[in-house]
DNA sequence: AGCACGCCGACT
DNA sequence: GTCGGCGTGCTC
């Protein structure tokens, strides 16, 4: 029946489904049907959007549908883009329609809506579809015609003289220059004196902000070698990954700067991922400061028009250098020489939703995929890291001493034990007294939001929790409401006690509110603010704080996470962590890293202008390794004690993990299905001998959230490989209800 | 993820 | 006797 060649091409759809599927392209389109392009394809009783994957002529399947449309002119990704997809759907178990829409911007993926209707004869017929056309930002442009000889009087003279003498305008400038003049400017279009054409515009984040010029700095010895040994690799064009290990304000990054500086004039281009969207517009203003090449930004802050911009700049290549978060790692950037990981330690550089990738760990595939230098740059480096460095996996790049000769903060661990629960120890209060009569700044840490973190009832002991999480609701007094962390849930605060109506409940706990309302009470003459999710709400909330502490209009500053990350402020004198004990506690193995990490980047916040800082680590656990190496500045001893407790508990680097989660509305249903995965796991584990312990199943640390049960599986596998094959084999024959839903997160980061 | 098919409860 | 609940299964 069917000619001999026929056009069929595979397609990934971007649904929860594993495989492909395959599509006859009927003749009208055979030419245009390419491989990265996305079409519109029938799929079940619906119409999807997929993307071409490329032809394959050997579908094992029998009734093919075709192919309706093809919805973009040029592809969208290249075949090593495939490849790297592919890669990422493999690694982490995740179907490859979805992995490709999470890599492309969302702009692009402004769904096809068609309308099918019957026609008399009772046959579909497709009415009419958008394709995603409508991201592309055009303005007008109006050339004057110097052969016309109408004239339009009053402005529209005026508007047309202009044209005749500036050359081509766009509507937007007119509109500046003259005023509103829609009016005149259909008038001249109409009598033929202009002429309108459309222009695309690219929607630019940084709009109208103009950058200086700085020249490179001087290098120390130690930044001098990394950058010898960068540029070494770098001409050696092949795929090399550094740990670049540098204390606070070390100068990690005049050393990415020159490094990137040799591969934009050997004609390759540089990936910037930072963690924070916060810290981009600094080091943006940075980079736009040493090179006159073209810079893009992409980050979740922007809207889906700038980062479809954005996008399209880098495709056409109109950048030369990419910065941005976690999913920058996507940037269609070609040629690239050089990829930086700042702050490589940070998990938020692991996406914990949808596909639970790592953008810091795919960074070493991308580099190893484009030949290109990849620098994994910490003051506080993974201890996975750190170990593949000592083990010659990484290359390593140390920077033992800050620049400038800063000397680092003197700092004291309090012993908070005994205290009843005061949130500052005399110690502390007496320094901070002291910073403020000086005229210093001090930051305050604290983990914790809200005002306090939970209400309990003095008569029964009972506590308020969330109804659809196993957690306590934490009151915020700004919102005048109990939260939940978790789910958003709120609730105004009860006037006795839900359970046995007793008026004598208690705000126990403390969140950064409540310091706040402390630290006032305390130094009533300073100014105080508080930097924290709630308080840095809407955009240029974060910026507006740090505003705040760059023209000293704030003495003391009471933050969360928020105020560890990468800042430069040099009127801080005072740092004082309130309790390092909440992070110490997690039930997770990589607690007493976190909090390594977290107390050593805060204490880097003290001290970076001319004055030496001080720095208080309250504690419960002052004798604590994570605490004390901390409090000494002292990396290589976490390291050894880190090191030796993961080699006992086999965890990473001694071996890979992956975490299973099931989750059911219906509590039964969900231990079910998890008791089911892990006799499958088990049996396959002893079926194919592969070496991977099954742990679990277990109710998850929170073992409930947004009215959903929580039940866990672990496995630790020493071989990755092992850990894979068991993944799949399971994958390839473990069925559940679609109550129950399942998430495979390989390599996690969050364990709750 | 949708969307339909299919088999058991309270309503015109 | 039907409308509708959501469990289950499929989508080239």
């Amino acid at each position: 029946m069917q000619t001999a060649r026929q056009h069929i091409v595979e397609v990934a759809i971007p649904l929860p489904l594993e495989g492909s599927f395959h599509y006859l392209v009927p003749e009208r389109l055979s030419s245009v049907a390419v491989a990265g392009k996305r079409v519109l394809v029938p799929f079940g009783r619906r119409k999807v959007t997929g993307y071409l994957l490329g032809d394959d002529d050997h579908p094992g399947v029998g009734e093919l549908k075709e192919v309706l449309d093809v919805l973009d002119e040029e592809p969208l990704f290249t075949p090593s883009e495939l490849d790297f997809y592919r890669f990422i759907a493999g690694y982490y178990l995740h179907p490859l329609g979805e992995v490709i829409k999470m890599a492309l911007p969302a702009g692009i993926n402004v769904v096809s809506r068609y309308r099918c209707e019957e026609s008399e004869d009772g046959t579909p017929v497709l009415k009419e579809y958008l394709a995603g056309g409508k991201s592309v930002r055009t303005e007008r442009i109006y050339t004057a015609d110097p052969e016309c000889a109408a004239r339009p009087r009053g402005k529209g003279l005026e508007i047309l003289e202009y044209l005749l003498d500036a050359g081509p305008c766009s509507g937007p400038e007119l509109r500046e220059r003259f005023g509103g003049c829609t009016a005149q400017l259909a008038r001249l279009v109409e009598l033929g004196a202009a002429r309108l054409s459309q222009r695309e515009v690219y929607r630019d984040p940084f709009k109208a902000q103009s950058f200086g010029h700085d020249a490179p700095l001087p290098l120390n010895q130690a930044q001098g070698e990394a950058l010898a040994r960068l540029t070494a690799a770098l001409s050696a064009g092949t795929f090399a990954p550094f740990l670049l290990h540098g204390v606070t304000g070390s100068g990690k990054t005049e050393v990415y700067l020159q490094t990137i500086a040799i591969a934009l004039a050997a004609g390759k281009t540089a990936l910037v991922l930072v963690p924070e969207i916060a810290l981009t517009p600094q080091l943006v203003g940075r980079f736009k400061r040493r090179f006159d090449c073209g810079i893009a930004v992409l980050h979740s802050g922007l809207s889906d028009g700038e980062r479809y911009d954005e996008w399209r700049r880098i495709r056409r290549g109109e950048a030369s250098i990419v910065i941005g978060a976690r999913s920058a790692l996507f940037a269609p950037l070609q040629g690239v020489g050089v990829i930086v990981v700042d702050e490589e330690h940070e998990g938020s550089y692991k996406q914990s939703e949808g596909v639970r990738y790592n953008a810091r760990d795919l960074s070493l595939v991308r580099g190893k995929q484009a030949g290109a230098v990849v620098i994994l740059g910490s003051a506080t480096p993974l201890v996975t890291s750190y170990h593949a460095a000592m083990h010659g996996r990484l290359g390593y790049l140390h920077l033992p001493d800050r620049v400038r000769e800063l000397p680092m903060p003197e700092t004291t661990m309090l012993d908070a034990r005994n205290q009843k629960g005061e949130t500052f120890l005399p110690e502390l209060v007496e320094a901070m007294g002291e910073n403020l009569d000086a005229g210093g700044q001090t930051l305050l840490f604290l983990n914790r939001r809200g005002f306090a973190t939970y209400l309990v009832c003095e008569t029964c002991g009972h506590v308020l929790r969330c109804p659809n999480c196993a957690v306590t609701l934490t009151f915020h007094r700004i919102k005048g409401k109990h939260v939940c962390h978790y789910c958003d849930f709120t609730m105004l605060p009860p006037a006795s006690c839900p359970d046995c109506k007793s008026g004598a409940i208690t705000l126990l706990g403390r969140g950064t509110e409540r310091v706040e309302d402390q630290v006032q009470k305390l130094f009533p003459d300073a100014r105080v603010s508080r930097m924290d999710r709630d308080s840095t709400k809407g955009k240029g909330g974060h910026a507006r704080v740090l505003k705040e502490l760059e023209n000293g209009t704030v003495d003391i500053l009471i933050g969360t996470q928020m105020i560890a990350k990468g800042h430069d402020f040099p009127g801080v004198t005072l740092v004082g962590v309130l309790s390092a004990d909440a992070s110490l506690n997690l039930p997770d193995f990589r607690s007493a890293e976190r909090t390594f990490q977290l107390v050593t980047q805060v204490m880097g916040r003290a001290g970076r202008g001319d004055k030496p800082g001080r720095v208080f680590v309250q504690t419960l656990a002052p004798g604590h390794y994570a605490l004390t190496h901390a409090v000494a500045h002292d990396y290589e001893a976490f390291y050894r004690e880190e090191i030796a407790f993961r080699e006992e508990v086999g965890y990473p680097p001694f071996a890979h993990l992956a975490a299973l989660t099931f989750s059911a509305v219906a509590a039964r249903q969900g231990e079910i299905a998890a008791d089911e995965a892990a006799a499958l796991l088990r049996k396959i584990k002893r079926e194919t001998r592969l070496r991977v312990e099954v742990l679990g199943p277990v109710t998850a640390p929170l073992g409930k959230v947004r009215g959903r049960f929580r039940w866990q599986i672990l496995l630790k596998g020493v071989e990755r490989a092992d850990l894979h094959r068991l993944l799949f084999h399971f994958r390839g024959g473990f069925s559940h209800p679609s109550t129950v839903r399942l998430t495979i997160d390989v390599d996690p980061v969050d364990m709750l």
